[in-house]
Order: C-alpha cells, then sequence, then structure tokens
DNA sequence: GCGCTGACTTCAGCAAACGCAAGTCAGACC
DNA sequence: GGTCTGACTTGCGTTTGCTGAAGTCAGCGC
C-alpha cells in the first residue's frame, strides 16, 4: 500500500501545489477576469465594464495579475489614438484553461439556473462541446475511484 | 461567424456558470477543505489540523458547504465512543475533483517550489500521473487555439 | 453524577477587500 | 494652450474573513 490516504497523519500539507495555485488565482474578481482575458477582453475599462468590479479593484487586481505573470500589459496604439496600454494573457495565465473550463463544466451541471448555459466551447474543428475531463499519462480515461495518491519528491513527511 | 468572441459587447456574462461556480467554491478555504476531503479527511478538528485555520473559521466553512451540499454531515459512532458527525462529500462535491485535479496540475508547472510537488494522483490500474485535459464530445484532444464560443441557451443579448 | 473529550460557539479585535465618489494625469486633437 | 477621454488613483466608510482565547455542550466511561 503505497496510498498515501492510508496514513494521512504520517505527511503534512504544507508544500501544496493547490495551495499556491490558490494564492494567486484564488479570488473570485481574478477568476472572473482570466475568464473575460480567455473571451478576449484586453482593455481596462472593458474589464471593469465586464466582469463588474470597481475601478479601484479592477486596477489593484489587474497589477497583481501583471506582477503574477498571468497578464502583460503591453502598449498598443490605435490610429487617431494616443499610446494605451492593454492587458494581454501570457503563457502562463493561458494554460489556467483547464482550471476555468472545469469549474464551468461544474456550474452548468450543479449552479445552472432555468436557462442553461449562456455560452458553450466547442472545437473549432468539429464543433463538438468541450470539457475538462480526467487522464493518465497511458490514455486511460480517470473515473471517481481510480486515483491512488504516492507521494512526490517534495512531500513533508512527519516525524 | 458565430464565435461570440468577435463581438463581445452583443452579449452579457451576468448569467456565468463560471461566476456562479466561484460563488459557491471560491474562497481559498473551502478549496483547501475540499483538497482534504478528497484525500480522505472526514473529521472536525482533522480539518482544522491540516487545512490551518482557525476553529471558528472550519466550523463556518463547513456549515456553508454543507448548505451548498458539498459535504454531508454523517452520525457515525466508534465502539466505545459516543456518536459522532463526519463530513463527507456528496456527489455535487466529488465532481469538484477535476477543477482541483487541473489547480494542482497548474501549480505543479507554474507554481512550483524547489522540491518538486508533494503528491502525486496516478491511476489505480496503471500508475501513470492523471492529469487534467481538455477534450470535445467527438473525442479530440484540444490545443490552445482550437476554442470556438458559441451562444447557448441561457445567452442574454443586449439590445 | 463527574470528568473527559471532540466538536463546536461566542466574543473581541484586526486586516484585507470592496463600492462609491471624486480627483489626477497624459497625450492627441483642435 | 485648452479640451477631452481613457486609465487610473485617492479617500472613506462598510463588509467579510480570520485569529486567539475562552466558554459551552453532549454523551460515554467510571
Amino acid at each position: 500500500m503505497t496510498d498515501l490516504r492510508d496514513d494521512r497523519d504520517s505527511w503534512s500539507s504544507e508544500n501544496c501545489s493547490v495551495a499556491r495555485a490558490m494564492d494567486i488565482v484564488g479570488s473570485r474578481s481574478t477568476v472572473l477576469i482570466l475568464r473575460e482575458a480567455l473571451l478576449g477582453t484586453r482593455r481596462f475599462d472593458d474589464f471593469v465594464r465586464r466582469v463588474g468590479v470597481g475601478e479601484p479593484a479592477m486596477a489593484a487586481r489587474l497589477k497583481e495579475m501583471v506582477a503574477a505573470e498571468l497578464l502583460e500589459r503591453i502598449p498598443y496604439r490605435e490610429p487617431g489614438q494616443r499610446t494605451r496600454h492593454e492587458y494581454q494573457l501570457t503563457r502562463k495565465g493561458r494554460e489556467l484553461l483547464p482550471v476555468i473550463t472545469a469549474l464551468r463544466n461544474w456550474g452548468d451541471t450543479w449552479a445552472a439556473n432555468d436557462t442553461g448555459p449562456s455560452v458553450i466551447a466547442t472545437h473549432h474543428d468539429c464543433g463538438e462541446p468541450i470539457r475538462a475531463v480526467l487522464r493518465c499519462a497511458a490514455g486511460h480515461d480517470i473515473t471517481d475511484g481510480d486515483v491512488d495518491i504516492i507521494p512526490g519528491p517534495g512531500l513533508v513527511r512527519r516525524d
């Protein structure tokens, strides 16, 4: 038996990727900004309007997200306009798409309202809806009880 | 062109599954409680110790999560002990596993520390590590740019 | 019926987050 | 040189979340 759940008290969760991820993307407004950014929003006032938070909160969040390297602040210039800055997703930010998709899937199923989902993500090539699913490196689909939890290199054992 | 991103101002995000999901599971402690519950923790004081929040905060969170039907409060009895209650994941709670897994994958890649991940989820049958991946209903793997966003039944159009 | 223990609750008190309203600032256009 | 606009910043009052310490409560064993 290598499953760590069988002896949960022999190790601690102090070095936990889930916790560290939540420290970065753990707030509601950060996730909604990511949702908008993945939908193509780039400009400050569009974020304010579409996410529905006030300007001060948005300015603070965007600054945090640039510091966390989820977004990049890039100058651009529309003809006849002065230079402005837009916020573009970095690779680090774009790779949160599975998280947002998994959240959207779950919300569609378990927190739906009467009308059904407002938007559906589909595969560009075939038009079928996209879901976040669990799969192992050998290609098997994972269902609920198929998961083992084994030690990684960074595991902190308790004495 | 049906992609909604091309005309982002013609519809609003007021009916959004991501936002509704975040209203339920959007706080750091809720996610960490889910992490622990998925690792098998069930008792109040174990949650307090393993998640690392105080008793009052934990009591409040667990109550919220029971009200949100992520957890069920179930009486049990160990021999020689009085009746107690434990918190078990409901189906609604268990189905957040892809969200937690996607967060863990992302954290392992983008918010890792020097030591590497502390735990690894593996497939019970074959031992290979598990990841949350995007796939369409026709079975195609989705990479970054393959996503279209199309209207769902609950879309709120702007006039 | 007394003590013990696990599972909470109650009571300050602090700190971060947010909304609203108003102010600032830079640069293109006139 | 003045105006206008998008992109913020500042100030303030409120809400929310959390911590620590102390108190409560329900049984089982004795």
